[in-house]
DNA sequence: TTGTAGGCGTTATCAA
DNA sequence: TTGATAACGCCTACAA
């Protein structure tokens, strides 16, 4: 499997009349050189169609100017919009990105991941990987050591780490305060799968919200989903069933929102006027539906950038022996509100 | 930034009292190793906690095991989904990803890409990007032939290339049929801008299939969207302005779907008994829209598999010195038939 | 300013 | 079956 490119330093050296040092000089710049010689090798390596090769660099180097990033759920809006985020900033620091997904987060293997991660020198690795049930335990603190700097994603706080993520419990007390807002008073949670922390944080903030209005946040009040839409139309359903006099759900995530939305329109009740409906990640569709849905904005691309650069810290820190002190960074998310809560303004 | 581990395949050997190619050869299992130093090889590694460096490893096999993949409009889902696929085949196969993602494909620089990524001595290269605009002469036929082997998803086919693609003309006939099928005679276009191949290839199944029925296909039943739901909201109003008698809608990707819906729902227009409406893409809220939309399944999983697999085999040919014969790959996507068509069933 | 020599961590060849 | 030795392509002291 070569590829096709046999033309080293050397050749281009030859080439120039000059020892292969010199033509690594001109390429690194890290040493003078003569300029009438510089240009000599600068046309020997356009002549030569010569591409320096980063492997051999990186081994003397010790340094591959490559990240790891391990993600899952690729498919949904959320972890492709942050990995866009991702590799922009990776990017503009001079990095490439070496990709892993976890096609089943809650089962694959995560040790055999990281030992191709590390046998290829990356110099960080971003953990993308939603936290679900007890997935956070499988990077055991000894091998958590061994590895090189890591920057985790949409994780619960975790001594010793760094961690970026949305401020999901704000998020959810940010839609629900909105609906309080709004004169709503039986206030109606679909919730996410309860080994999600996000879907728990989501919970604490809707139960924040209504405690401080002293509203009801009993367990009736309550349908737990599985971030599908179809699970937020049976939710709402049941929802319904045993309160008829509901008039505001904040469901938390949009698929589940569709979902309600879907079912409203079925059973005739009208949104906002009879239901005001908010969601939760502002999915690109959230804008289109009729009504149109109130969402709340996670700043995704920001998380994706913001994990780069705190990795980046990491690294130029470590390199120069130290450490950077690690730390959660919450990103606050903001209420976009639309026609599922005020109706049609036209 | 140098990474943790300094032990080295030296290392391992001293431990284990052999020399380092008898490491080596129980690693990689090229040759025997007698069974009475191999398990000791086995525990030096274990014990202290060796990972051979797969760089200086690909240094001297010419061969990194890696995979560059190209791409762009990560965020939606189509992108997202093929990577998906590229990602567990490739993983089957042994190979990692390297990510490059064009954010303007229509603007950004492919050299810098293409260079990085041969500078990093890739096996292949997958390149993924829609081909919008003249940006498919982007990669010089000088330039492809230094380049590893390649495979090209999303795009026209071109001598001496491997394709993959989605028959896109034959989807939009399949949709269309459908509703010629159900008795429809005035059947519009939401087209996609026609500096996009995927575009061009649905208008001209729309029409191959209105033809075939001896239907209208003037000009007048076109009308040009930019994929945005906005932009589908505003065609079905300019359709209907000038063509109130039209029943039934071929929006060019589900996108634009959901704003002719939206119309609809805003311009009292019923769907279908009024106008039935199809999509194409068959994304994922698709199914719970209310009504759900009929829309063209593309296999995006099996595309981005597909694509891994012969590039895989021409990265064989290639290692043997022979050549995989190009040619264009096209998938035939499936029609998905919902309310959007059929109306509600319960 | 430039050349030489040594080493980065592996694998492969050739003897033993 | 195993051990030296020489690459792989590049960078970097140290000399010149």
């Amino acid at each position: 499997m070569p590829t096709v490119q046999p033309v080293t330093i050397v050749d281009v050296a030859r080439r120039a009349g000059v020892s292969a040092g010199t033509v690594s000089n001109v390429l690194t710049g890290k040493r003078p050189v003569a300029e009438a010689t510089r240009v000599r090798i600068l046309r020997a390596i356009e002549e030569l169609g010569y591409q320096p090769n980063l492997l051999a660099r990186s081994l003397v180097n010790r340094s591959s100017n490559t990240l790891g990033v391990v993600t899952s759920g690729l498919e949904y809006y959320g972890p492709s919009r942050t990995l866009v985020g991702i590799e922009a900033q990776a990017n503009e620091l001079g990095y490439s990105l070496l990709l892993d997904l976890l096609h089943r987060p809650d089962v694959d293997d995560v040790a055999a991941i990281l030992d191709d991660l590390t046998a290829r020198r990356v110099d960080g690795i971003i953990w993308a990987v939603h936290e679900v049930g007890g997935n956070r335990h499988w990077i055991a603190p000894e091998r958590l050591r061994a590895l090189p700097p890591i920057v985790f994603l949409t994780m619960k706080s975790r001594p010793g780490t760094s961690i970026l993520s949305t401020d999901n419990r704000t998020g959810a007390l940010l839609a629900t305060q909105h609906l309080i807002d709004l004169g709503r008073r039986k206030i109606a949670l679909v919730a996410g799968p309860q080994d999600w922390w996000e879907a728990r944080e989501r919970l604490a903030g809707w139960q924040a919200a209504l405690e401080g209005a002293a509203l009801d946040v009993s367990s009736r009040m309550i349908v737990y989903g599985d971030w599908m839409p179809s699970s937020g139309e049976q939710a709402l359903r049941r929802l319904l069933e045993a309160q008829p006099d509901i008039d505001g759900v904040f469901a938390s995530n949009d698929q589940m929102a569709l979902g309600v939305l879907r079912a409203c329109h079925f059973l005739h009740r009208r949104v906002p006027d009879d239901i005001a409906v908010v969601g939760f990640d502002n999915m690109p569709e959230a804008e289109f539906l009729w009504p149109s849905l109130t969402s709340v904005r996670q700043r995704l691309t920001e998380l994706g950038r913001g994990a780069v650069q705190t990795l980046h810290s990491a690294i130029e820190a470590r390199g120069q022996g130290s450490a950077l002190a690690p730390g959660v960074q919450l990103l606050t998310p903001e209420l976009v509100v639309r026609e599922s809560t005020i109706g049609r303004n036209d």
